[in-house]
DNA sequence: CGATCCGTTGAGGTGCGTCAACGGGAGTGG
DNA sequence: CCACTCCCGTTGACGCACCTCAACGGATCG
């Protein structure tokens, strides 16, 4: 695969894919965060995941992108020319049963955040979000406590359907009952990871 | 396929899936309506989606079930062991790029529905939601318009994010603007499907 | 040291949820 | 044939979780 790639990097909120654009490139991202995201017509945004190392950004099987994605934080991606990737999956099942995994495994979490999104209640998102960072962080390896939170309270609030101030307010609930801790350069402590599992459950 | 297929049938309301079961199977819907949800332990419900004739249900990459099924009207299942099954794809690529093309697509799907859970009002998602129905009945080839309403209001509200009571008065609005106008046989005409186009993005 | 962005907090409003009542259709039993 | 029950959809009255609007302080950057 490194034969048909290139690196690219991305400052902080410039797009890396836009919605409707022609879906010519396949990217992996190498560090950093992004957001991929849906618009209304209005403005309103719904972040429908953030991206960390190792995730995959542009598989789709339409000829055009149905999201658009911008940089969290600097991100230095890898890119592929989709053209040349379906090409190399003629060659390599293997790479395609991997895809699929990975398209799974996304079906699974979208199910999730419906759930989420459909049902829970504001401190069951918020709650739900860190354990959901926390247990992302251990699967690529890293500290699952205290975790990154490197998106503003806007991205956050687009991602779990609520507005800025609704979990800003949440969040110092948590804070308030000794659930969470904040911490230097957007990290959080889970003070209380039992407790905040109940919460993320509304029991 | 036909060579490890079983032919079942279910009854309304009796469970095809559940959520936390070895998911030993995978199946194809023949015929009628299925809906897909997941739980939360005080019995909230989200729909995370319906199945109609041609859609597959428990293709996941994990030992087990993360999603309940059961049927809305009377269902024609083609059941495959998920064994043998994985033991096929080794033998054609072609199955598992067009599994990888589903995926996808339900992929997009999912992102569409987190847009629609997080960020519209029930006017736009009652709106969205019949629009879907047709394009989707459409792509099965049959008639967009009238289009069918086999899942009762408590379905619709769990799917959409919303009551039973919201989704009644929300289509009774949509009734009395002469949107759209309810037949015999839950079936729905949509009377003005470019008011209806433009209630679904809140224009 | 102004300008901008972000997070926080407060006061007040509202869209949708909750609770309750009612009517119609389907099934069941006498 | 009616009487009864159950389930579903509808409608009304009311409440509340979250949104809206506004103000303010701290951090960053020219």
């Amino acid at each position: 695969m490194a034969r048909i790639a290139t690196s690219v990097d991305s400052e902080v909120g410039r797009p890396v894919v836009s919605e409707g654009e022609p879906a010519d490139h396949v990217f992996n991202v190498i560090s950093g965060w992004l957001k991929v995201f849906k618009l209304l017509s209005d403005g309103r945004r719904q972040i429908t995941g953030f991206l960390a190392p190792g995730d995959f950004l542009g598989l789709t099987h339409n000829d055009t992108y149905a999201y658009s994605a911008e940089a969290v934080t600097p991100v230095g991606l890898c890119r592929f020319p989709r053209k040349k990737l379906e090409a190399l999956l003629e060659e390599l099942p293997d790479l395609e049963h991997r895809l699929l995994s990975r398209a799974s495994h996304e079906i699974a979490a979208a199910q999730d955040q419906m759930l989420l999104l459909g049902r829970k209640t504001a401190t069951e998102k918020i709650a739900s979000f860190l354990l959901l960072l926390s247990r992302r962080a251990a699967d690529r390896g890293q500290p699952e406590n205290p975790i990154e939170l490197p998106m503003s309270r806007n991205d956050i609030g687009d991602f779990l359907g609520l507005t800025t101030e609704t979990v800003s307010r949440t969040v110092t609930q948590l804070k308030t009952k000794q659930v969470i801790k904040l911490l230097e350069g957007h990290r959080v402590q889970l003070t209380d990871v039992d407790r905040l599992r109940r919460l993320s459950e509304g029991e």
